[in-house]
DNA sequence: GGTCTATGTCTAATATTATTAGGCATAGAA
DNA sequence: TTCTATGCCTAATAATATTAGACATAGACC
């Protein structure tokens, strides 16, 4: 017994992935990927490396996932509208993909990240650009931005962010955002 | 051999803050606690209720801890001050007690902790009431805040900020929040 | 068509963790 | 001094990751 199953590495993360978006990612373990794949646990040291090297890979991918949704999210906007249509892709895409929203905060040294989760940084600065703020102003912004989605997404999936619509606040935290940068810029635009 | 060392519940959750303070939060462990108190394992079930038990109960006294450093932070102080002391304080705490701000995300069913962590809300809304919003704006601008700051100690702490001086982001991004909430409130107070 | 080789998969074994069961010894009360 | 509660122990089980090394199969090569 031995049957070659024929698995690829591709195979392996996509059945990871399943599992993460099916049991959350606690539930991820290369125990549950094996069955998955009605295989042995040691067999998965062929096409990933390790328990470490899986998660990696999936925030890797993942990463850069989010970081296309977020590009396109603003396809054809700008000004004011880009950013709240950013801010609600964002939302949305964590709110919808807990699991591989948890994976993409995993936090990996090798620069692969980096480059898969530019694509959503360079997202937010070329829509911040229209604001005209000044470069100090622009990365402290960007930032802002950042915080206050994240933030949002991590406390509204823990269940933190107490009774009544959650909508609402996302708006009026948009909004104030927007306000605020407005308010802020040396260099007005409206 | 059976010494017995008058072990308290006190101590096993002091060694375990210890240990996360020292190592992180990972490397915390009932193996690693018993150690620390020169103790087997199971010995430690005689004063929590395994690793979950004593991850919940160190979650709500985190909690509380994070609650009452909060509230001493805006003593005396009020409107813009307010807000901007407040915010400091959020974010020095995560930051020097990168473990314990870990702890304190911890979800929990009981009440238990939502009355500990109650005390940093209920701080943030009283000093949001200076600004005369709505009951739906100030639970909105209540979230948003809360949005912000935890967002912004998460990145900060996974090292997700990018280069330059994150004080400054975070100073502007206070300020953002500030002038829009202004600049949305229904009832202007300054 | 037959052989070679790379490699995907397996079994076996080890280590680390949490956890339960049940025994013993000690501290402090009676 | 005895009794009793309980703090701590050893032993054992289960779930996880991981390494080592054997083997069989698929596809390449002759």
């Amino acid at each position: 017994m031995a049957r070659k199953r024929g698995l690829d590495r591709a195979d392996v993360l996509a059945a990871a992935l399943t599992i993460v978006d099916d049991e959350g990612l606690d539930a991820l373990s290369l125990t549950a990927v094996a069955a998955a794949l009605d295989v042995q646990p040691p067999s998965l040291y062929s096409h990933v490396d390790g328990l470490h090297g899986l998660l990696d890979s999936l925030a890797v991918d993942v990463t850069a996932e989010f970081g296309e949704t977020l590009r396109d999210s603003v396809i054809g906007i700008s000004g004011d509208d880009a950013v709240v249509a950013f801010a609600h892709a964002y939302r949305n895409w964590a709110t919808r993909n807990p699991g591989r929203y948890e994976l993409s905060l995993r936090r990996i040294d090798p620069d692969e990240k980096r480059i898969a989760g530019r694509g959503a940084i360079q997202t937010m600065d070329r829509v911040l650009a229209a604001y005209g703020l000044s470069k100090g102003e622009a990365t402290s912004a960007g930032r802002s931005l950042r915080a206050a989605l994240h933030g949002f997404a991590t406390l509204e999936a823990a269940d933190s962010l107490g009774r009544g619509s959650n909508d609402e606040s996302f708006d009026y935290m948009v909004r104030l955002f927007i306000d605020g940068v407005r308010a802020n810029a040396s260099t007005p635009t409206a």
